[in-house]
RNA sequence: GGUCCGUUCGUCUAGGGGUUAGGACAUCAGAUUUUCAUUCUGGUAACACGGGUUCGAUUCCCGUACGGACUACCA
């Protein structure tokens, strides 16, 4: 097999949506699973569409995600430039050779010119208003100008394009490694514009000559692509290169979670998930989107996740550590069918992966939010803190999210628990609760449920009966973790204070 | 409209001419627990439809339906 070279060609024209992610991921697996090369090359042919910052955000985004990049932009290597606005010149060479071979024309029709044909193909009921070998002797181009004509219109400076020209019904047969032998006849292709007005080739022109150039042996991109798979195969064909044309895998879309069609921003947005990897903010619009990052997705989570939406080992294993995805990973597994996003997986893989790391690992987390709120504590109570909090977090937020109460007192009870729970054995039982505490020197999980079966016992009020009460003059709220191991965090000293002013608080409401 | 691609539980999917059609997420119920969560046990739930081929088809073939992608001087 020759040397695996496979690369990631996103457009800057945004933020890298998560699917793009995912092509990369597959891109990067195979690489890595045959020693290969990762590419990263930048498709900024379309000069309106730039959108600054875009590139930045995508090499950010993958270096987040864990997908290194070997050459490319901002890598650099031996087929540099990356970027294919810097490449003008090679495209050009290229073009000029197809025409001079007689295998490409130029093209001098406006946009109203063609415009007028499509509705005049309309009009006339013609099933496809293409500008192909069907139409492209009506319209103004070097097929049917004189050469003399040519010379002056392109002398003159007017527009022009170069367009493909593709055969008359020819089969164009690719053998795809997802989908099998896909069949076209030439004649369902249009004549292709391969360089712009501008200048800039096309992605199709361009796409085919970096690949060749760049030596990429597997074209791994989404199934929208596979319209135009045939043309490029055409390409190659007429580039003389089919020798050296890689190999194509079309991957299956990912598709919103309800209902049907390719996963949007939209829908992602309405149902309250990230579909970008970072935060972005839409330079143009101003219209700002939060990232997988920001809202607490591990990036190694994700990326299981999202090497499942269309790919599986064929094993019943489904937590895979990067480096058992690349052991793992085969083209021939990959599926055929579009996979809905469903976010809730997601979420079970980054609970998955979060409760794998050590306590240690998550405090961390915990003290990122820490920082954000201007407090101070000590590792071994943040440590603790993220075991008693371990099991019952999603995100690495929820440690603070979920554990306020071990650093500040709460302020805000549940009120209706109380009304309904708080009465005369519970105000006995948390009395003589709090004195004992205060006898004791040193407060543990040990000695808090010590004391608290020996006042059950003194009072002769069950414990279970104040229980719920308890956690919420301690926390405020009614449900958390295990009450002892609370005391123990939070320290004798504090655990009297609150037990102190509930009493002092919620007695009020007694009559 | 045309071309191409696809279709197994609600979702991700395994499987493949003869299976009790398997797993995971979600969901429901029970158990455990001082609450919630966790954990454990169990349950509901799928081969789009119609023809062939075959002793036998969810699996192979052809249609239909449905869905999707593409149909720009966008990628």
């Amino acid at each position: 097999m020759k040397e695996v070279r496979v690369r990631f060609a996103p457009s800057p024209t945004g933020a890298l949506h998560i699917g793009g992610v995912r092509t990369a991921l597959y891109n990067f697996l195979l690489a890595r699973k045959h020693k290969g090369t990762m590419i990263l090359r930048i498709e900024d042919t379309d000069q309106t569409r730039f959108v600054p910052g875009a590139e930045e955000y995508i090499i950010d985004s993958l270096k987040w995600a864990g997908i290194e990049i070997d050459e490319g932009v901002g890598k650099g290597g031996p087929h540099a430039p990356y970027r294919q606005s810097e490449r003008k010149a090679i495209y050009q060479k290229y073009a000029q050779q197809l025409v001079s071979e007689g295998k490409a024309y130029y093209a001098f029709d406006t946009e109203a010119e063609l415009e007028a044909m499509r509705e005049r193909l309309k009009a006339q009921g013609s099933s496809d208003q293409q500008y192909s070998s069907g139409t492209r002797m009506q319209m103004k181009n070097s097929l049917t100008l004189s050469e003399v004509e040519v010379a002056e219109k392109i002398n003159s400076g007017v527009h022009y394009v170069i367009r493909l020209k593709v055969p008359t019904n020819e089969e164009i047969q690719l053998t795809d490694l997802i989908r099998g032998e896909v069949r076209v006849n030439s004649s369902q292709i249009d004549d292709k514009v391969l360089m712009k007005s501008d200048g800039m080739p096309t992605y199709h022109l361009a796409n085919v000559v970096d690949d060749y150039l760049m030596k990429i042996s597997h074209v791994i991109r989404g199934e929208e692509w596979l319209p135009s798979a045939p043309l490029h195969v055409l390409l190659y064909k007429f580039l003389r290169w089919e020798k050296e044309m890689p190999q194509f895998a079309h991957l299956p879309l990912l598709l919103k979670a309800d209902g049907n069609g390719k996963l949007s921003k939209r829908d992602a947005d309405k149902a309250g998930f990230p579909i970008f990897p970072l935060n972005w903010t839409d330079p143009k619009t101003n219209e700002f989107s939060t990232g997988f990052r920001e809202n607490g997705y591990l990036p190694e989570a994700l990326l299981n996740f999202l090497a499942f939406l269309g790919w599986n080992p064929g094993t019943e294993q489904e937590i895979f550590s990067m480096q058992e995805l690349v052991d793992t990973f085969s083209i021939e597994r990959i599926g055929k069918a579009g996979a809905k996003f469903d976010i809730h997986k997601a979420q079970w893989f980054n609970q998955q992966y979060l409760r794998a790391k050590t306590d240690q690992q998550l405090s961390a987390f915990l003290f990122e939010s820490l920082k954000k709120e201007n407090i101070n504590c000590p590792e071994e109570k943040a440590i603790k803190v993220c075991a008693a909090l371990k099991e019952r977090v999603t995100f690495p937020q929820d440690f603070w999210e979920h554990g306020k109460f071990f650093f500040n007192a709460p302020t805000q009870f549940d009120h209706p628990l109380i009304a309904k729970k708080w009465n005369n054995d519970v105000v006995k039982f948390l009395s003589a609760y709090q004195e004992e505490l205060k006898a004791q020197p040193t407060l543990n999980v040990e000695s808090a449920k010590m004391l608290l079966d020996h006042t059950a016992q003194a009072t002769g009020i069950a414990s279970g009966k104040i229980m719920q009460m308890l956690r919420v003059v301690l926390t405020g709220g009614a449900a958390g973790p295990d009450l002892m191991q609370t005391m123990d965090i939070i320290g004798k000293d504090e655990a009297i204070n609150r037990i102190s002013f509930a009493l002092e608080n919620f007695n009020v409401k007694i009559p």
